[in-house]
RNA sequence: GGGUUGGUAGCUCAGCGGUAGAGCAGCGGCCUUUUAAGCCGUUGGUCCAGGGUUCGAUCCCCUGCCAACCCA
């Protein structure tokens, strides 16, 4: 990035700025009110609905720029989309004409005039006045070529977003997406609350927390990495159907996957179970894809527009246990065999168990390794192993595993759900364990929240950032989240 | 943390052991229906940084910094 203002460019464009004042010009201080967008102006003349003739004020960007000598086409674009403009030195006169030396693409211009379409066939604004809205002083990125270096994209976010419609197009879903899920949850009577994102205990999952401080308190506050246990103690307060969709942290690695900062949607629902969680979740993401795609059918195209990889979200989707999916990759008698063999038997598949230690994360990691990248098309993965989920209810038919669900989609876990524990006794023996030594860990308030009598609820998790890959065909969640993570410069 | 690739003009990128190139943008000129406008002319560089090899390094070697991707 150079912030030096020694560049030639923008010391030329400063002396425009110069020029614009020295003729009594303040090019930030004039208001302007178009009373129709660009791309609006342009949309509507080409149906018909505006005629010709009509008379408009446009404001925009200049994104680019035909100089004829004695007369000039400006595009102009503005959240609507852009619209070419037309300007001609008998019309404007010498003087006003003259301004637009001092114009540069990147500047913004607000015209009145009225719409025609030109011998190409273009629709266009025949301007009869135009106000200089706002200089910039640094160029703006190539329009043709745009921007590719992937460090500026993100960093500079506003430049990707001004040169490149397709990043647009991208967030402007993402910000549906999420419009979408609230008013789907809204309309089944859950209730959208805030809770607090500095908490004395980081609790709800097992990821690292950060870490801050509070001056006045004196101590030290950890920034959450789940919602789960502030919604519960709203199920203990009687708000039966609530949800939070807020940003959590983890102090882990930056990856393809990962970003330190993520969204989450967490919602509780008493009365509920994981089954109840299944439709939930089926129903909002059909809703969501219907809304804002348009289809239950998702497909991922390469840079060459080919389809790479496509998503059927139809309904009903596919229910599978866990131990089914992994007697099906890794055999049949994958738990009836020793420990030692299991590990073994993992290496040869080529599973990553280095870091595990007990018996259920070499499973786990078959798992993730070997099964959840092939889950393209929805699957809820039911009753895991219970040590994976201290959260959830024993399995009344198989209590070596919980009552809960992974729904993966595209080859990631994209939701979770449980029907939640709310035993507290069971509760506080599950997170102990879970602890091990270190006591501090353990939400002393929650379970205290717990002994006061939680209905029996269904939750569910989803990763915001994950659904809006999937379902806007991006294989990075840096190019769904504005601003991604960087190492500051 | 490991591997791969990269860092050259405002943007997108070539290039190469012999004093740095293109397109676009910019600047000057011509042009009143262009749309990646066109035509003529032209400015612009710490070739990421430091060290080494060499008569000579943007290029080869080493180290570092930064980034992207993959793996952990």
């Amino acid at each position: 990035m150079h912030t030096e203002d020694t560049n030639a460019l923008i010391e030329q464009r400063k002396a425009k700025l110069a020029a614009l004042r020295a003729r009594g010009i303040d090019p930030f201080a004039d208001k302007f009110k178009p009373d129709i967008g660009c791309g609006e102006a342009r949309s509507r003349f080409q149906d018909g609905s505006l005629a010709e003739g009509a008379p408009v004020a446009v404001a925009g960007r200049i994104v680019a720029h035909r100089d004829m000598g004695k007369s000039q086409f400006l595009d102009i674009k503005d959240y609507t989309g852009r619209v070419q403009i037309y300007a001609q030195k008998n019309v404007l006169g010498d003087t006003q004409f003259d301004v637009l030396k001092h114009i540069d693409l990147g500047d913004f211009i607000g015209a009145r005039g009225t719409m025609f379409r030109t011998r190409a066939g273009e629709p266009s604004v025949r301007v009869e006045s135009f106000v200089v809205l706002s200089k910039a002083l640094r160029p703006p990125p190539g329009q043709w070529y745009g921007l590719a270096e992937p460090e500026t994209r993100y960093r500079q976010r506003y430049l990707d977003l001004m040169v490149n419609d397709d990043v647009a197009h991208v967030f402007r879903q993402r910000s549906r997406i999420i419009s979408a899920i609230r008013s789907f949850l809204e309309s089944r009577g859950f209730i959208e609350v805030e809770t607090p994102v500095m908490q004395a205990i980081a609790g709800g999952a097992a990821a690292k927390p950060f870490v801050t401080h509070h001056n006045a308190l004196g101590c030290d506050f950890y920034l959450r990495i789940s919602l789960e246990l502030y919604l519960k103690r709203l199920l203990v307060g009687g708000f039966d159907r609530v949800f939070e969709i807020g940003r959590n942290f983890r102090n882990e690695g930056i990856s393809r996957k990962h970003n330190p900062e993520f969204t989450m949607l967490e919602a509780y629902q008493a009365y509920g179970d994981y089954e109840t969680m299944m439709e939930l979740v089926e129903s909002m993401v059909c809703h969501v894809a219907r809304e804002v795609v348009g289809s239950l059918l998702i497909k991922h195209v390469d840079k060459e527009g080919q389809v790479v990889r496509q998503i059927d979200l139809t309904p009903p989707w596919r229910r599978v246990k866990y131990k089914e999916l992994v007697r099906q990759r890794a055999g049949s008698d994958w738990f009836e065999i020793a420990s030692e063999q299991r590990r073994q038997r993992a290496i040869e598949l080529g599973a990553d168990i280095e870091q595990c230690t007990e018996d259920y994360e070499v499973t786990q990691a078959v798992f993730e390794k070997l099964i959840e990248p092939t889950l393209i098309d929805p699957t809820f993965v039911t009753h895991a192993p219970k040590e994976l989920i201290p959260l959830a209810k024993l399995s009344p038919d198989d209590p070596t595993t919980v009552e809960v669900f992974e729904c993966c989609i595209n080859g990631q876990e994209i939701a979770p759900a449980y029907t939640e524990q709310n035993d507290p006794i069971a509760q506080r023996e599950r997170l102990e364990q879970q602890a091990g030594q270190e006591r501090q860990k353990i939400d002393g308030d929650f379970l205290v929240a717990l002994e006061h009598g939680m209905p029996p609820a269904g939750g569910m998790g989803m990763g915001i950032d994950r659904l809006c890959m999937m379902l806007l065909g991006q294989e990075s969640i840096r190019d769904v989240i504005l601003f991604p993570q960087l190492r500051p410069k």
